[in-house]
RNA sequence: GACUCGAUAGCUCAGCUGGAUAGAGCAAAAGCUUCCGGAGCUUUAGGUCGGGGGUUCAAGUCCUCUUCGAGUCGCCA
């Protein structure tokens, strides 16, 4: 709310302005880092620069301005500071502008409506089948969960598709290494276990005997063509991967539309070749099939030299199924930073074809998840499970329960909302693309900028507001002239704003920082001031602020996919 | 070697289109509970924003060189 009256400032003081000076004017409209300075300011130089004349007129003339705008009645105070002006907001004005416009929207507050009638499909999570389900792919997980939550509160159709990594020479290496090794009874009790095991195994194994990587090519390879031993090992594979998957999303709270992995789009990748030889981009070069991108990255290698496809193709025939099924307005995938040149070929190609949806596809890079350093690997043995991380997690934080509410009910279930939270919040609280320290013992440290931290904020207000009957009463304006409580009115209205920014960066994280500060500035809040207090004005208008910050509290934390806690 | 990304307090990180005295949390030190939940709050201390040069009235932010780290660079995904 508070961008929309940046926005209106900017645009009718340029206009008064160009139409004063007939010049072309562009005006900065910000927020100062300091509550003291005021609640927008605007820096003049660049005005005073293209207009060439002093800075005192210049100043006298934007103030003069000020005054006749849209929402001169909403400013009380304009100062100038050494180029600077400094506008002051009316606060009983502005809280209750702020107050009218939640309880006009209080259902869905924050929402905005800049996707409506359009659809996104995010590819996230997908993992691959057959080989472990680590930490990497949790990022993916949950970042791609937020996204879809936050393009929803922006009026967006979400398709969620787990693209399973369900084919592959991983299937041929699994396949070898349980013919030859596998015991089929263990693999029948603990099939993902056992299998992660196999394919483990055959790594290390192929380290000191080559010819083992040939053997399951030729797999994969029989798999591709149809054998019926090695496709009813591979459906059961595939089966019993989803079930594992399964639980793990349901602890995480995370839905799919569709599951649909690379075998899905076997039977479509010839027909994506056809299109770009018809299209004349294919060149063939040291036996495989490329196209061409120019000087500046390197070509995209359509086909191999034996005449299969990869990686590439299957994401090309992913794509247009996509554009022809969902009719995207935007195609996001999140997936790690270490494919940027794949997502970058991709869209080139994509407008070598001459299709201009080219420019709607983005690639949600993230960071590594490293351990002391180094990227987390597969095969070097120490393998980060998903579930063990989670289930850590939730038994520290029964831990804490115990120390704290010993007597709480449900412990067991509260405690695990509690550690998955925790995660989910750790790794959304960062910046996307930056690289991420695995460390347990941080992720579930519950002091600070943290998971708990929020939900605990948000039950503390739930007990003030559950134990108190409200009598309907007026609301008292005159007390959100008070500093540290139009800070909180001022963050409330800044909620949609940091939704549209959280959407544009397509980072969580901005809405995780903000709900942080939000947090924060209550808890500071509630150490100053009584809530339940005899004045019955006063406490209703408390209780208002308090059930406004409340909603937006667990609002928040359900776009970034945390659990809502009612007790702790 | 080329390209991409990163480097901000001891640690983990914010810092929006360049704007005022660079901000949080953790760790450290000191406090706060006759009263609505102390997983909280308040205060102190902590900085050559990797380094050099440049553009600008103004640079953590833009340009350039450089150091370090990570990632990628045709038959894996």
């Amino acid at each position: 709310m508070i961008n929309n009256i940046k926005n209106r400032i900017k645009k009718e003081l340029e206009q008064k302005l160009n139409d004063k000076f007939d010049q072309n004017v562009i005006v900065i409209v910000e927020e100062p880092k300091k509550a003291e300075q005021g609640d927008i300011s605007i820096p003049v130089f660049s005005v005073v620069k293209v207009l060439r004349k002093p800075l005192p007129l210049v100043v006298e003339t934007v103030k003069e301005f000020l005054g006749t705008i849209s929402d001169a009645h909403l400013i009380a105070k304009v100062d100038s500071v050494s180029g600077f002006i400094n506008i002051t907001l009316d606060k009983e004005k502005y809280a209750a502008l702020v107050i009218n416009n939640y309880n006009l929207n209080s259902e869905n507050y924050g929402s905005n409506k800049m996707g409506l009638n359009k659809t996104v499909c995010i590819d996230y999570s997908s993992p691959n089948i057959a080989k472990p389900f680590s930490i990497g792919h949790l990022r993916s997980t949950i970042i791609g969960h937020s996204i879809g939550n936050i393009m929803e509160k922006c009026g967006y159709k979400v398709v969620r598709i787990n693209h399973l990594g369900d084919f592959g020479t991983q299937f041929g290496k699994t396949i070898y290494a349980y013919l030859n090794w596998g015991d089929e009874a263990k693999v029948k009790e603990h099939p993902v276990a056992e299998l992660v095991k196999l394919y483990v195994e055959f790594n290390d194994r192929a380290k000191i005997d080559k010819s083992i990587e040939e053997e399951a090519r030729k797999i994969f390879t029989e798999l591709e063509k149809g054998n019926p031993k090695f496709v009813e090992l591979w459906e059961f594979i595939r089966e019993e991967s989803l079930k594992e998957y399964m639980k793990v999303y349901k602890l995480l709270g995370v839905q799919f539309d569709s599951y649909n992995g690379e075998a899905f789009y076997n039977d479509k990748m010839l027909a994506v070749v056809d299109e770009l030889k018809e299209k004349s981009l294919l060149k063939k070069d040291q036996g495989a099939m490329i196209v061409d991108l120019g000087e500046q990255i390197p070509p995209a290698l359509i086909q191999k030299s034996d005449g299969s496809t990869l990686y590439i193709t299957r994401d090309l025939a992913a794509l247009f199924y996509r554009k022809n099924t969902y009719n995207f307005s935007e195609a996001l995938y999140v997936v790690g930073n270490e494919q940027k040149l794949h997502f970058n070929q991709l869209q080139q190609v994509v407008g070598l074809m001459g299709y201009d949806y080219s420019s709607d596809i983005h690639h949600i890079n993230f960071g590594l998840v490293l351990q002391d350093g180094k990227k987390m690997s597969t095969r070097k043995g120490k393998i980060v499970k998903l579930e063990d991380v989670l289930k850590e997690a939730s038994k520290l934080s029964l831990k804490y329960i115990n120390e704290k509410n010993p007597g709480l009910k449900n412990k067991e279930v509260t405690a695990e909302k509690i550690g998955i939270s925790a995660v989910i919040f750790n790794d959304l609280k960062n910046y996307r693309t930056n690289d991420f320290e695995f460390n347990l013992e941080e992720m579930v440290n519950f002091v600070g900028q943290t998971g708990p931290y929020l939900q605990y904020t948000s039950v503390r207000i739930k007990s003030i507001l559950d134990s108190i009957k409200e009598s309907q009463s007026e609301i008292d304006y005159n007390l959100f002239t008070k500093d540290h409580i139009f800070e909180i009115i001022k963050n409330i209205s800044q909620y949609e704003d940091i939704i549209i920014k959280s959407k544009e960066e397509y980072s969580p994280s901005v809405v995780a920082k903000y709900l942080l500060n939000l947090a924060s500035l209550f808890n500071s809040f509630y150490a100053k001031e009584k809530v339940i207090v005899d004045d019955l004005v006063e406490r209703h208008t408390k209780l208002c602020l308090l059930r406004m910050v409340k909603d937006i509290l667990d609002d928040g934390m359900g776009l970034l996919g945390m659990s809502a806690i009612q007790k702790m």
